[in-house]
DNA sequence: GCGGCGATCCCAAACGTTTCGGAATAGGCG
DNA sequence: CGCCTATTCCGAAACGTTTGGGATCGCCGC
């Protein structure tokens, strides 16, 4: 390994000087300099990652904890958030480091563990829970961390998107067309995210003077098998819906299988919706007749957590950063306006 | 931070008899060595990564260096890759590192930059083609490093499977029940197993005195929607092929799609087999009627690789570990047998 | 009484870096 | 000539750990 007691060795200089130079310090000869940095380039000198740290206090490691799990349904995301931060968090000159613990592991007891061991910087937290433990963990910590979605329990620093107005929009607009029978692929209501979908869609009605079916609200994992079963299950019932909102393109996929099998024509029997995460490998695109819905690329929120997860390791004193990134709204071709009674005026 | 010097004034003692006890050396008194555990462990005490790999040379980090790319295709693998690997090497008390550079980063500079910088004792390489430039540069660089795979144009160690014995047995199982026109869809032909398979494939042709037809050999992305219009192409052909064999269950999820769209029956018309490799993802069960092939458990490639790495890692001169993996067959119900010419015979 | 030995402990150096405080030199100015 | 400043350099300490080479003490056998 090259070090810089080699470069002072090879230049004739002290190793502070060295130092000094490289790091791009003012008290430094323009000359020494230049030949200080042309000697570590021909010798190959990159700097120890482990000294620095040791003498800094920062590794310039971040890392994501996710429990080990035999059951893959849960992981359907996951890839491509692992892939979208990586590269966003190596962009900015940090490392990433995915901590896959044993199934059955203790999530917060790694948090703490692999903190405590210096040599993290800071987490990543993804899909909180109301009073996710780990938040509460990283907070007593003290350690700098960014949540992506938001724990309305205890206050931390998140990059999220408004998911009541997802829910909201998407409902709205259904209704706007005529629809009253609408049922909700939503996402599992153990997250946060998925409880104020509801609540939007809920609200959504409520502006109509109307009220939800509690029948077609379902929460379910969210993926194409489950929303094909869903789907399926909704359009077998005696009074089925008339539109479908689902909580992400996997389950649309479903939704559309489903149709195709009970002969039910999209959007002539049935008008779908669905929120667009963005997402490379389960894109929005491809679908016949195209989907429309929310949408809010992830890859955009990895830019902002990065960025302000990195803000949050400089900073002495957690700043509370709280990010809502911009939705979209695309009618896509999916949906169709459906008879209603004319006493009931929903537009200008 | 709690260090070594809080227990020593915790307890009463040096700096080096803490750190002796805690290490389980043998010149400390019993009774000392539980008063210092006892004060650690209520302390909170975890060593500092960062100051023990700074002093003993070893990080316990293991890195997987991964080109970003736009192109998802490219990554339909690697998430179950990932997951595994992490899974392994954690629970072998390292951690792993996930780098994913910028699109079109120059992937060997990365890991020699990471290296050079100290701080990750070893890497994983998968999907190498021939003449691999990564391998070449860990090998100057005297890096430890392992290989999911093999580059035969140059010594390394690696963990592997029989991919020659993969295409030569599903191949001969294939002819053995008398289909002739047998279609192969490949993965890409730039890394070395699709080459050992295809020369398998061209092996059991052989053996059994016939040669393949070079129209029905396809080299493709390994993902579903490619399989589909390979098969699609192949049953369009004057002159379509009795049996497929597909690279990996993806293809043949595609394969399965387009015998459907085709009106073609599997296995009436069309026999079916397929590699898997027992991804959780993308599953081998669930095909109806049931598919076959063979089979060899990306997870326990995993295992072998992380404790192999691990002893590389440990030795000062790498040992050449190479391992191949089991393999297994089975034949499923995807396949049939079909009227040979009985002057041809296929068995005893 | 003395050398030796086992048990238990500690000093100090080292890993490679950053940085505080100062040192050396040269020049300007009264 | 003495003083001050600016420029350029360096020694030494520190981050937390591991470890080689002792130190100390009590006790045994001769």
């Amino acid at each position: 390994m090259v070090t810089l007691k080699d470069i002072s060795r090879d230049v004739g200089l002290s190793i502070t000087q060295v130092s000094r130079a490289l790091g791009g310090h003012t008290d430094v000869n323009a000359a020494t300099r230049e030949r200080v940095q042309l000697a570590a380039t021909r010798l190959g000198y990159r700097p120890n990652a482990i000294a620095r740290s040791l003498k800094t206090g920062r590794s310039g490691i971040v890392a994501m904890i996710v429990a080990g799990s035999r059951d893959p349904d849960s992981n359907a995301h996951l890839f491509e958030i692992v892939m979208g931060l990586s590269a966003e968090i190596s962009a900015l000159g940090l490392q990433f480091v995915l901590h896959v613990g044993q199934p059955g592991a203790d999530v917060v007891k790694l948090h703490t563990e692999l903190y405590r061991s210096g040599g993290i910087d800071g987490f990543v937290i993804i899909g909180p829970s109301p009073a996710d433990p780990r938040i509460k963990c990283l907070t007593d910590l003290g350690a700098p961390f960014i949540v992506h979605g938001r724990d309305p329990e205890q206050p931390h620093p998140f990059v999220d998107i408004d998911n009541f107005d997802v829910g909201r929009t998407m409902a709205d607009h259904l209704l706007s067309l005529g629809h009253r029978r609408i049922a909700f692929l939503n996402g599992p209501l153990s997250e946060f995210f998925a409880i104020q979908r509801q609540r939007g869609v809920d609200a959504a009605f409520a502006a109509h003077g109307l009220s939800v079916d509690p029948a077609l609200m379902r929460s379910i994992t969210m993926i194409e098998p489950q929303g094909r079963s869903a789907a399926r299950d909704l359009l077998q019932l005696d009074n089925p819906p008339t539109a479908i909102i689902a909580g992400n393109t996997m389950i649309a996929r479903g939704v559309y299988h489903a149709a195709a099998d009970a002969g039910v024509s999209i959007p002539g029997d049935l008008s779908v919706l669905a929120h667009d995460d963005g997402l490379e490998l389960f894109p929005a695109a491809g679908f016949e007749p195209p989907l429309g819905g929310t949408s809010a690329h992830l890859s955009a929120a990895w830019i902002s957590l990065s960025a302000d997860l990195k803000q949050i390791i400089a900073a002495s004193k957690t700043p509370m950063h709280n990010r809502i990134l911009d939705l979209t709204f695309d009618k896509g071709s999916a949906t169709q306006s459906i008879l209603v009674d004319r006493s009931m005026p929903v537009g200008p």
